[in-house]
DNA sequence: CCGCGTGATGTGATAATATATCAAGATGCA
DNA sequence: TGCATCTTGATATATTATCACATCACGCGG
């Protein structure tokens, strides 16, 4: 568990209009990556942050804020109190170097930190995985259609429940 | 508070690719709707239930299960325990006759039962009212956008936050 | 080097949301 | 009426989330 060079086999991008590069990344690039993301912001990357990050990012699906704090209190050897954790992936939530999935009330790191978008996550209620999904048109779309009404759309959340390829 | 023909401002429908009529009803009407979709699903419509449904139709936002159960439990001058609640709630949910509002961890009752679509709500983050959209080509692009991976899409959840135009 | 201010984390409590289990009551139907 | 089934009640507990305040760690000016 939390390996640093785990595969995330899990979460994949499969961008639709997609234009640009991702650096999707893992393991010791993907740490590499949050950090510049939140030092970049102004906040610091301190030990306790960086292990968050690590056992976030060795879940292979979505983690409650709990299953984060138990892999964290682990690899520790000691008790981490949850609203620690809690503080930390708001943070990370807040630099886009998390998202959180509204549906499954649990948190994923971002694979690709620095890059924004609106995330489309596909969440199989099987195995319980999260795919995500860019499509800058369709969320353009979304966000049309929320303006359209008046509404000031600011953070789209598009969450499609249902069976991954595997679990079909 | 829950009175019959209590008006709900909030919950508009702004379709823009919508060719057959909602009855969009409220207050008695609603209600009754509410009990031909249950008794139409072979469910029974009890009065626990259509107390259930009044104080959810009484709220002008998304309500907890907790909110619902203190109205309830005012209404009925007793004590009604969560998990009643949740269980007819969640008895609505499965019937179309009200729709949860993920990001909220909030139900709404459905203005127009018996009518599908994937909802999308709009989510005033200022005054906590949620509007509701149904736009069945943009519901249709996301489900393909979903399929089209491989995913099975079973239950699209669309939310976007942000400001309503009172807010805004 | 010290002391101070700021931001991060720890401690402990508690709130809010959700589910499980089993008993008791209500309802429909033979 | 009596049985089977569905519904609700009572109780307990699990899970998710937040709050208040103490302590710690670090950088910086004196």
């Amino acid at each position: 568990m939390l390996a640093d060079g785990a595969i995330r086999p899990d979460i994949g991008i499969m961008a639709t209009h997609h234009d640009h590069d991702h650096d999707v990344r893992s393991g010791a690039s993907l740490m590499a990556a949050a950090e510049r993301a939140l030092v970049g912001s102004g906040e610091q990357w301190t030990a306790m942050r960086a292990s968050v990050f690590a056992a976030l990012s060795g879940f292979e699906r979505p983690a409650s804020a709990y299953d984060v704090t138990e892999a964290v209190s682990t690899a520790q050897g000691r008790r981490i109190a949850a609203n620690s954790v809690y503080r930390i992936l708001d943070l990370f939530v807040a630099n886009n170097v998390a998202t959180r999935v509204e549906s499954a009330n649990a948190y994923l790191a971002n694979a690709h930190p620095g890059c924004l978008h609106d995330c489309i996550f596909l969440v199989c209620d099987i195995c319980g995985r999260a795919a995500h999904v860019d499509d800058d048109q369709l969320s353009a779309r979304i966000r049309e259609t929320a303006a359209a009404t008046g509404f000031r759309p600011e953070k789209p959340v598009v969450e499609v429940r249902g069976r991954c390829a595997e679990c079909a």
